[in-house]
DNA sequence: TCCTTGTAACAAATTAAGTTGATATATCGA
DNA sequence: TCGATATATCAACTTAATTTGTTACAAGGA
């Protein structure tokens, strides 16, 4: 458990609201398949150019995604760590059964 | 699976972006504990009063917390079942391994 | 080298989300 | 019934996220 409780809230934050879009809930479904160049994704999810390149930038800062560039293609793909992590946060968020120990509100 | 994919997406959104917010984690982790009045959520995270509201009934309306009178309190809790349809959501977002089978781009 | 294509980055405009302070409502106790 | 307390809601404001149009840059091919 390295990091601060803060820290690790921040970073939670930042997975959740990468995932929270409609655009970039499309992407990663595309990316699912398989990795695929943003021409590929401009063309599949019509949308304007630069509004998928900030989306995917939305993804990869926030480790979701990662690029490689070849030629004059840039080739995205889905990274497997960070689902992974995403898993783990929720788990830790359930209602732990039987506590219901709550003392006295108020 | 009924529901389209669209409202799939939809749903998703709602339920990520319920997530990913610093104060609405705050909540979870408390309630993760049992259920809480929020009377004392107010003392724990020191929020004013009406933020704290809203926060609740983002929540609320995502359907990761349910409320329950009592005289003049007013009492959360987690719903599990959010948080599992949660999990599914992630895991089937994952890369499916091996593909790869991307057709020449562009 | 010049032109074209794929992509990122930026600035301005728009839209969405969160905060704050005020007010409203219900319940409880005196 | 009156006053106090717990909570929700609303409107005005502030801040953050998204979209759009434009420009910049790196490859590649002619």
């Amino acid at each position: 458990m390295p990091a601060t409780k803060a820290a690790r809230t921040d970073r939670a934050v930042e997975l959740f609201h990468a995932l929270s879009d409609e655009t970039r809930l499309e992407i990663i479904h595309l990316l699912s398949k398989g990795e695929r160049c943003v021409c590929e994704l401009t063309n599949s999810l019509d949308a304007a150019q630069s509004r998928l390149s900030f989306h995917l930038r939305v993804l990869k800062d926030a480790g979701i995604v990662s690029d490689r560039k070849e030629g004059r293609w840039v080739y995205y793909e889905l990274d497997r760590e960070a689902f992974d992590e995403v898993g783990e946060l929720v788990s830790g968020m359930k209602p732990r059964s039987l506590p219901q120990l709550a003392g006295g509100c108020c």
